[in-house]
RNA sequence: GCAGUUGGCCGGGUGGCCGCGGCGCAGGGAGACCUGUGUCGAGGAAGGUCCGGGCUCCGCAGGGCAGGGUGCUGGGUAACUCCCAGGCCGGGGAACCGGUGGAAAGUGCAACAGAGAGAAGACCGCUUCGAUAUGUGGAUCCGCUUGCGGCCAGAUAUCGCAGUAAGGGUGAAACGGUGAGGUAAGAGCUCACCAGCGUCCCGGGUAACCGGGGCGGCUAGGCAAACCCCACCCGGAGCAAGACCAAGCAGGGGGCCGAGCUGCCCGCUCAAAGCCCCCGGGUAGGUCGCUAGAGGCCGUCGGUAACGCCGGCCCGAGAUGGAUGGCCACCCAACCGCCGGGUUUAUCGCCCGGCGGUGGACAGAACCCGGCCUAUAGGCUGGCUGCAGAG
RNA sequence: UGCCGGGUAGAUCAAUUGGCAGAUCGUCUGGUUCUGGCCCAGAAGGUUCAAGGUUCGAGUCCUUGCCCGGCAG
């Protein structure tokens, strides 16, 4: 997983016309692309959540979860950290797994 | 050693695997790009955005007014509200810390309380004089009823007219302190000394200021982070500045001899089918700016120091929905528990060793620097002051 | 990233030469009514975002921090 969302449409192309799914920390919107180039990667962060070391942590942490996931070609992600109060950091791969799930996005050949 | 005070520095390390951003090299490909490899990759505050500059644009960045900023003195610097040194005042036993233009240029402010709040003021008190009342005394004077009245002296109380700022009381603040003279009582009313003020002279210092002497008057309070005065400084915006390329859209209204981007005036410049203003519409892509700099470290010399000159060496982030991460092992500081040993009569504490556990704060570059301020687990180290004398 | 504006009762807002922090709605208590509302009477409710400083005295003036909102190429 490399390739990142860097255009101001691609998030406005998701935000229109994405699927939301979401729990208790996270939420997902993702998109099936005309082309079957490799999945990309998008995350929103409000201010609200914390100062910048713990928005980039949790961007940092979000991504290292996706590194074992194997997903479907042509999707285009957002993954979006909610404005919760309580924060509980572990419970995160859970979370993010669970989405994926939920979404039917994960490769043909299940992980590993 | 303990307590205090003040300055400087560090702010986890090593290795392995998988990844991320920039740049370079090699190979492949027509090209987009792909594969491999090398190298660099967050901070002392990168933070808050409180000051100051560089840089860019506003035609030039000129003058005056308005407006804003700074404020003991001297120096440092590109500049500063910063830094260094010094002066004065206050606090502390000391090291040390904190404050710092002008209130006799003018205008103004002080609720409540209090008599009175600015060169003010008689509420209580104190005192002279006058009136009335009530006791007391009377050698001498007058009347007689021979101990009473007038009269006189003095006392007390009340009232009135004045005097008085020493005392009481109010307040954050009440117009010097002590002593003597003086007075009806008092008072810088007068005098001596002290404190404080103004002014002149001499000496020291670049200066703030300090020391000494003469003269004057006898008090001239607080607030300028109130207006203000004085001295000095400041044009405006900000890298989303600004320049170029590509793509895309739709024009309409108004003003014109004015227009020129904080406000006004002057000067200056540019203009006559060009510029400005308003409404509406389109774009949200790329390249440059963009990282080597008032940069660090060491040394000589100048300077008390901040710092400067010269010489040598070293380092090298440039992202743009925004790159530093994940997993693992070991080590290190610290903390907690247990065990053993030493010190002690013993407990506690301290020191040494072992095992197990916990476990590294505040915080992430966004044009670049110099400061300030704020956040910060813990550690290393220098100076100075005081105390105790070996827990 | 840069530049502006604002924090006062539960809510919306006032407070000028710096001098006892108020108004309306809401809340509570009592009255009126068979009961509730309306109405009448009364009451409670504030570290003025926080910490320092100037002043005799600070919501107001100064400094620092925190939070909220807005603007832009």
């Amino acid at each position: 997983m490399t390739e990142r969302l860097r255009r101001r449409s691609d998030f406005a192309r998701v935000f229109e016309r994405g699927t939301y799914l979401s729990s208790d920390q996270l939420a997902l919107r993702y998109l099936r692309r005309s082309d079957d180039g490799p999945s990309r990667f998008g995350f929103v962060i409000p201010r609200r959540v914390g100062g910048a070391v713990v928005r980039n942590r949790l961007r940092r942490r979000l991504k290292a979860i996706l590194e074992g996931v194997n997903h479907s070609a042509g999707y285009d992600f957002v993954w979006i950290v909610r404005d919760g109060e309580t924060r509980e950091p572990a419970s995160l791969p859970g979370e993010a797994r669970a989405l994926l799930e939920k979404s039917g996005t994960l490769g043909e050949v299940t992980s590993r």
